[in-house]
DNA sequence: CATCGATATGTAATCGATTACAATAATGAT
DNA sequence: ATCATTATTGTAATCGATTACATATCGATG
């Protein structure tokens, strides 16, 4: 039961040849005779062996694997993403650890420790809001192994990273709500001082005056990304004198609780309000009403950015690596849009 | 800027002491002298040294990390659990890997490898749906390294486990219907063959009995947890003649899908339908209206999975170890029930 | 036939930490 | 003063794979 896996030392032994022999026959299988290829296949088969990653990572001075930091496991927005990254990972024999940016902050400094201690190669982060001072410390690590920002990022540090159309979304999704005849717009924004609210509603902003809508300051209202904002920009907006007919919402989930919160205020979406989210997440599509948005391929955004960080693994310093990818967007129409005053 | 990371060798030289030593003094300080163990922890400083991992885990045949795995990282169910598991792990310095049983799929029988290759130490696996030959191979690998099963299990092979109370809540579930006068309840199932499905469906089959409730064979919906299913299973409900005046649903995803479901065709829920379910998933809350649930508390039943596979880590083949770890679950009453006819 | 090149394989150093064992010093008991 | 005991530190083997370098074999070439 319990025996001990065999090693590369047993193997040579079976097949009657020396270990560096096994191991190119493993690693590089051209360089070994047909005859002597296929006797030391034989004794891995009956020996059972399988490769000691540990002592390969030593000797080689990699880890095969990369940390990916969220900012919140729970947020259903990221599952897409990881499934996108670890995908591409582990077709390549990496492996995927994960750890959230909050129990970081509980435990110190301890995120850079993944890179230094040799437990990672590299790092995706999908947190833009990581304290100036980690992000500094990630830049001047002793060994600067590549890191890579997805979906959020931060503006100094100049990091490779993968990003959606935060832009081109936003406006598309304006453009959208006037060209069926909204003209008041409001805007429920992301956290404070987070980069996708920051590119989000100064997006927003654009379009409205490209469009030459009026915007009255009230209109962008503060949130956080979360179903509980979402709420809470409903009571705003219901609070309105002069309610704008349609609301943009920064995520999803926002857009969400904006649309519950109002359910409960007997208020009907989209007969009264039309609101539309970004993100489309799953339960977008299953929601009542469901949820016009704005669309990001998570899972393109999860392969693309593995499949950078690898390519900077793999070639010696990213020479000509691609750095900073856009993952395109589109617009999904639902019933939680429609042109205002629809029901007389 | 890319210099190299200090070893053990670096900090022994600046210290002025043996590499030993230095070992000793970083994994067990009260085995030396007072003012030597100043002299390291200086050394270790200016020189920042960071242990290398790899090099420790070929050395002490560990690699201070434990395997998830999932049958589906889209699942925002999994999250909260994942929260906690990877809470209690680094907690104690090991790192959590992360594969998803659809992947494993993909690329063969691959998942004994992260035991076998010495990437884990243990794994936790919360599918439930495991091919058993899969399942075999790990009872039997070559090194019997711990696996638990949490929230869902395999019956076969004896694995340790973490459940929530399934018979308990579901009971519960129908004893609360029951109370509030409904006669006639419908039970929408999980996935053909999954263990829960069969604790839940038996659970309620049971209590049924129990309080000599008519329950007709039609009434037992075939469900897979999944939303989309939900809104088929309402469609089931409504073709139905004699409609039960309440439903409960395995999972919270399949009442949100069967209320979703419900609202479209012009049906209300308390009103028409109570409907409930099982989990407490974030979203139940905000739902509308908001879902009553059987809660189970996710961040436990990690930290408990977690916590159980450790100690199997590190007492010896754990000895006197808990086998089956049984979580509480709790009624959440919101507004998706009610009692039948609430509306003459 | 000597020599060169290509091919195939073996020998042994190496990665960086841990730890068994040995060595030494310090302390106390007799 | 002697021996046992404890406390502290050093020496070197070890974990298991990779790989630089050395060696051996074979055929072809001039």
């Amino acid at each position: 039961m319990a025996q001990k896996t065999s090693t590369l030392q047993d193997v040579a032994r079976v097949a009657g040849v020396s270990t560096a022999t096994v191991s190119r026959t493993l690693s590089n299988p051209k360089m070994v005779n047909e005859s002597t290829r296929e006797r030391v296949a034989e004794a891995v088969r009956v020996s059972g062996y399988r490769v000691n990653r540990a002592a390969r990572n030593l000797r080689t001075q990699r880890a095969q694997s990369v940390l990916v930091l969220l900012p919140d496991l729970a947020n259903p927005f990221f599952s897409a993403i990881l499934e996108g990254i670890s995908l591409n990972l582990s077709r390549r024999g990496y492996s995927m650890l994960i750890a959230s940016t909050k129990q970081v902050h509980d435990s110190g400094d301890r995120l850079i420790d993944y890179l230094d201690d040799a437990r990672a190669d590299g790092m995706i982060i999908l947190d833009g809001g990581l304290d100036p001072a980690v992000v500094a410390s990630l830049k001047n690590a002793p060994q600067s192994k590549p890191i890579l920002f997805a979906c959020e990022w931060v503006e100094d540090g100049n990091f490779p990273s993968v990003r959606s159309e935060n832009r081109r979304g936003t406006g598309t999704a304006v453009r959208y709500l006037h060209s069926i005849g909204h003209r008041k717009i409001a805007h429920v924004t992301g956290p404070d001082g987070n980069v996708l609210m920051h590119a989000r509603k100064d997006a927003f902003v654009a379009e409205c005056e490209k469009l030459d809508l009026e915007l009255k300051p009230e209109w962008i209202i503060p949130g956080d990304f979360s179903l509980r904002a979402g709420c809470l920009a409903a009571k705003t907006w219901i609070a309105f004198e002069d309610r704008p007919t349609a609301v943009f919402c920064a995520s999803d989930l926002l857009a969400l609780g904006f649309i519950s919160e109002l359910s409960r205020q007997d208020f009907k979406v989209p007969q009264d309000v039309s609101v539309m989210g970004f993100d489309d997440i799953d339960l977008a599509e299953q929601f009542i009403p469901p949820l016009t948005s704005i669309r990001q391929d998570r899972l393109l955004i999860g392969e693309t950015a593995a499949s950078m960080l690898l390519e900077r693994l793999t070639t010696q310093s990213g020479e000509g690596t691609e750095h900073a990818a856009v993952v395109p967007v589109s617009l999904i129409i639902r019933e939680s849009t429609a042109p205002p005053n629809s029901r007389p």
